[in-house]
DNA sequence: TCTGGTGTGTATATATAACATATACAGTTG
DNA sequence: CAACTGTATATGTTATATATACACACCAGA
């Protein structure tokens, strides 16, 4: 009954030289797929096996992904069904993202000041290069 | 003849629960020290040893921090005689933070985005935190 | 002057922990 | 029971951190 519809998920490119480690660059690819709207609540996820041959990675790894994943409650797994996406998976990933990326603004500002410049001055340098970045695609 | 007076260098805290390795938590703190004009060019600073005693750390990691130093011109070393702030070492700590700090910007535009945001919703959202973020100290 | 002590940085061999892997095991369905 | 799914255990690899022994530079005292 269960409509198995295969699912071509793009999570690439996963590389070693890449930084952070394999399961974390497959988890972000996750997120990212699911904050931006491409992967459902409900929408089963790609097997283990099925990823690991994609991806040229190990089983492991990619259970180590799905298990951090999990963990943050992007999806859920069944043994010997599958694993699915959450039914609040995209809330979740861009609650996650946009986390993240609050984080990463403190941590520029907090840079900048160290680079020698005043509180304000920083936070002006934030703002400054965020208009100037160009808007790739 | 020459004149060694003590610098109580402020690099702490350094903790193995804190994100990063030991020596690049060194590293950062010493580009930190030295970008905001606390220690100024040929001003030595401490020993492997003292600095390892100081800091609960072994001299190897002092010295992998050193060699990172090093590499990016920041300090240099001389056998037998001590590492000291290069000439233009502010100006390279400064430049590096810069740079980290554009770079965590640009991050931080790819995180909101893959949240869902749109490429100037992303921008907007990263001047709005920017701007709400207090001012620490 | 020269010699040795005490400081500096240097080099080698060794633990530890995170990461990634191969292989074998267990649950679900038709 | 066959062919999928996720699960568990033992193993290899690499980055990180360590202890110990070595080499160079200065300087005080014979």
């Amino acid at each position: 009954m269960t409509e198995r519809r295969e699912i071509a998920v793009q999570i690439g490119p996963i590389s070693p030289a890449a930084p952070g480690a394999l399961y974390q660059q497959i988890v972000n690819g996750f997120k990212r797929e699911i904050g931006e709207g491409r992967l459902a609540g409900d929408t089963p996820l790609p097997s283990f096996r099925l990823l690991a041959e994609q991806l040229l990675v190990s089983i492991i790894t990619v259970r180590r992904a799905y298990e951090e994943l999990e963990r943050e409650g992007i999806i859920y797994r069944r043994q010997g069904l599958g694993t699915f996406v959450a039914a609040d998976g995209r809330e979740r990933s861009r609650a996650a993202k946009r986390g993240h990326a609050e984080e990463l603004i403190r941590l520029a500002i907090q840079e900048a000041k160290e680079a020698g410049l005043s509180s304000a001055e920083a936070k002006a340098f934030v703002i400054r290069i965020t208009k100037e970045t160009p808007s790739e695609e």
